[in-house]
DNA sequence: AGTAAGGCGGGCA
DNA sequence: GTGCCCGCCTTAC
């Protein structure tokens, strides 16, 4: 399996309502370090829908960036209940979700 | 706050 | 098979 897919495999682990940052994704999918190489995978994720890419935002509670567009993803994350403004997570310690949650 | 450097996987030459 | 550049990042200066 290729990293990519395990990156996938974990975003849709991740709960409606919650978010995780890519350190978290990266380091589930087996490479803490790979954080950079998670988000790529994301990038190339040709299934946009069935895997929440837009629930995973960067370590600072930023949003980071979105293949479709960082509008789309505010949307989304709207959709799902999270707050944001100015490109950034309001409850960001309360819609991120725990790494255990992803290796589950 | 902004800028620069860094480690990781994938794709292309 | 090897090497280089790139990216939805992260951390440090």
């Amino acid at each position: 399996m290729s990293f990519d897919e395990k990156v996938w495999k974990v975003l849709s682990k991740i709960p409606p309502g919650k978010v995780a940052t890519y350190g978290q994704v990266a380091s589930a999918a087996g490479s803490p370090r790979a954080f950079r190489a998670a988000g790529n995978a994301c990038n190339k994720n040709p299934n946009s829908p069935r895997v929440p890419c837009h629930r995973v935002v960067s370590s600072s509670g930023s949003l980071g960036g979105y293949a479709h567009g960082p509008a789309r993803k505010i949307k989304l994350l709207k959709a799902e209940g999270i707050s944001v403004k100015n490109n950034k997570i309001l409850n960001f310690d309360k819609v991120l979700v725990k790494e255990k949650e992803l290796k589950a």
